[in-house]
DNA sequence: GCTCCCGCCTGCCGCTGCGTGAGGGTCAAG
DNA sequence: CTTGACCCTCACGCAGCGGCAGGCGGGAGC
């Protein structure tokens, strides 16, 4: 009926440096001691770790824990709900941080220089010195800024006014096509959709139809890109989108 | 050209203490101080956070990001595979906690005693002594085994011994209908799953439909379960689970 | 020139949940 | 009586900063 702290730690899996933690803080006490001082668990004791594991399991501080075992007033309900909600924020973050570094691994494998359609994206206000300054704002919210500028240094101002010039006229057309109500998955649609992909590849890296879509994914899911769309048109985001996925099915 | 802590600070979205600290650690020194004393960050310093924190964002430890930024030898690709490995395990773990407390949220909402379909569990190798060895030698990898002996304390010897009984009949009766080929979206196979819903209504708690396909997916899902049951027979944990999905379809 | 306030500096403790000793008693077996 | 396996209590260490305290520096307004 009585254990060591050795017996406890086999039984529940736990180090015996976590009871003596436990016992520390105040989460777990053995109700005993003998006379040498060694620490005695009965069955109550083992009860309480019980619950302590059940809700570290489910990622409770320890603290917490404390209050919610001993406030016999404590919503065990109301915890639950607010701990689902703070796991699943981690693991929507924990699912980003997986999908970017997918798509880290993706540009790595092909050897392009990381993320050279982040600076595609810088395209509607571009100036050199423009650019520079945007991205400096933003670095502290966008994740995939690195290497552009060893890319970039490969082109003159004269490239870049060209990229501008035919991305800036991509651009005129398909906002007029989506102006004049020509659905998205039409075969004009699609054809500038393959367009937008050519100039990606002629100038920045070999543009996959699967990169192309993944591509038209983030415009949607990443907001800067969404709103660089949108400022050209609104709706021009989605509209993009669901042409080049509309093309890259039809090449398939 | 040269910026101070704050202003670097603000630009990239981090505080000043964080920029102190990595200068400590010698993650990122900035190239030079005033002669008050003063951190001065140029360009390349700046450029070289906008990797830290790239690398940051993608769960990088400090350290780590120290050797990759700083080894120019180091293959960045390989780290991303790796920390990609990482992510996704800890994804993983991440979702059944999730899952487990949305379990543990949709019992709580039921008012039952959390998880008694743990003491289920135990059943067969049923004897009360060795069902308290086996419950310790087993706490330390289980999430949801809590409040069952306060459950169990209710029942007494002879309360277990029918339990058994009736639960150890219904195995035989199962098995043999298994055995005998009868498929397991028989009318017969269903008329024994329901049996065994109506057994944890009787015994534990109103296991409804719903739930009870939640238990049979548990059996599959969860290898101590598959492992009970198919101890009992191999190809019942599925047999059993299909037929409980099987008869909760009929009923609906 | 003087005063203000804001921003910078360098320590240094605090948090989480223990791991990992150090240095020393205790207990059952041989 | 000795051995070896346990037990005890400090107490430092980890990651990644947050958040003080106490003390200069610098530019603006008087």
């Amino acid at each position: 009926m009585a254990y060591t702290v050795g017996q406890v730690a086999r039984v529940a899996g736990v180090t015996v440096r976590t009871l003596h933690h436990y016992d520390e803080i105040g989460l777990l006490s053995p109700s005993g001691r003998t006379s040498a001082g060694y620490r005695r668990y009965d069955d109550a004791d083992l009860q309480r770790l019980q619950l302590v594991l059940y809700y570290r399991e489910l990622g409770f501080p320890l603290e917490e824990i404390t209050a919610i075992i001993d406030d016999p007033a404590a919503d065990p309900a109301a915890h639950l709900r607010r701990q689902h909600e703070l796991l699943t924020v981690r693991l929507k973050r924990l699912q980003e941080m997986v999908t970017a570094i997918e798509f880290a691994m993706e540009a790595s494998k092909m050897n392009i220089q990381l993320t050279p359609e982040e600076r595609f994206e810088v395209f509607g206000d571009f100036s050199p010195e423009a650019h520079e300054a945007e991205a400096e704002q933003r670095w502290g919210d966008t994740d995939a800024y690195r290497e552009s500028n060893r890319r970039a240094s490969r082109y003159g101002k004269e490239d870049w006014l060209r990229i501008k010039a035919e991305n800036d006229d991509w651009g005129r057309r398909i906002v007029a096509l989506m102006a004049s109500g020509v659905p998205a998955d039409s075969p004009e649609a699609m054809e500038s959709a393959e367009e937008h992909r050519q100039i990606i590849s002629r100038w920045f890296y070999e543009c996959s139809y699967e990169m192309h879509t993944g591509l038209a994914d983030m415009y949607l899911a990443d907001e800067r890109f969404t709103a660089h769309y949108e400022s050209i048109a609104p709706g021009l985001a989605a509209y993009l989108n669901e042409a080049i996925h509309a093309n890259a099915i039809s090449r398939a």
